[in-house]
DNA sequence: CTACTATTTAAGCACTTGCTTAAATAAGCA
DNA sequence: TGCTTATTTAAGCAAGTGCTTAAATAGTAG
């Protein structure tokens, strides 16, 4: 008698549709779940306006990064990491300087949503 | 005496660099606070999925959903409502049934977003 | 080697996320 | 009205996030 929440049979469902979507999710399911990791750390405002301003830099170091996003050096480094961590950016090294700069395969996603940033909201 | 690690002050840095970044900055923030809101609901395996499925579909029911996705129902049903709080998605009732689809704004979003889900790696 | 600069790493902690189960709404129908 | 179906909301909890401060690492220069 007790009813079960989690089990779900409408009575006005389209075994069809089910099975269509069932099909579509099992081929995009791998892609789906890299992107959603690489827009989930772009989904983050101080990560976003690293990426934002890696776009037009081409490259920064932390501690300019630190200095432009008025935060304290190492929540910066930790960011870049996760960034690094996933390809999203490359460092070089200049002496004791650290640069980052984007990937190109970060740079195609953030050319992408850069149309979604404008500068002025007409 | 004591080394400030929070304070960075580069002997090499950039001052016309800084100002610019902090320039490019200052009109970008509130946009890029958004867009982050929105990415980071994207940066779901199980809302980006969502996404793609209305996508595709252009409308589904939470029970179908549930049943597509292999969740249990509340699970799915909040994730919807965070969407729907984000004006990424809307409802339409139909007798019982509440079937969700994409807004407008979404849809503009994820088809910059589709290109990046591939159904095979090739 | 020592000291300084640039940066990362570690540990701790408040806050958020995403699930679970159980209970509450809401519409349709006998 | 009460029963069923479809869905949401609430409460609880384990796990993850993002900051903080302090310590560690690495290159440069005296």
């Amino acid at each position: 008698m007790a009813k079960d929440n989690n089990i779900c049979i409408r009575v006005d469902r389209s075994e069809e549709q089910i099975n269509r979507c069932k099909l579509i999710l099992a081929e995009i399911s791998t892609s789906v779940s890299d992107l959603s990791r690489t827009l989930n750390l772009a989904g983050n405002q101080v990560r976003l306006s690293v990426f934002m301003l890696l776009r037009e830099e081409t490259r920064l170091c932390v501690c300019d990064l630190s200095e432009v996003l008025e935060m304290k050096l190492p929540a910066v480094s930790q960011h870049l990491r996760k960034l690094k961590d996933a390809n999203l950016v490359e460092t070089e090294r200049e002496g004791s300087t650290i640069y980052y700069h984007l990937t190109d395969s970060a740079k195609s996603l953030i050319n992408a949503l850069f149309p979604f940033v404008r500068a002025d909201v007409s």
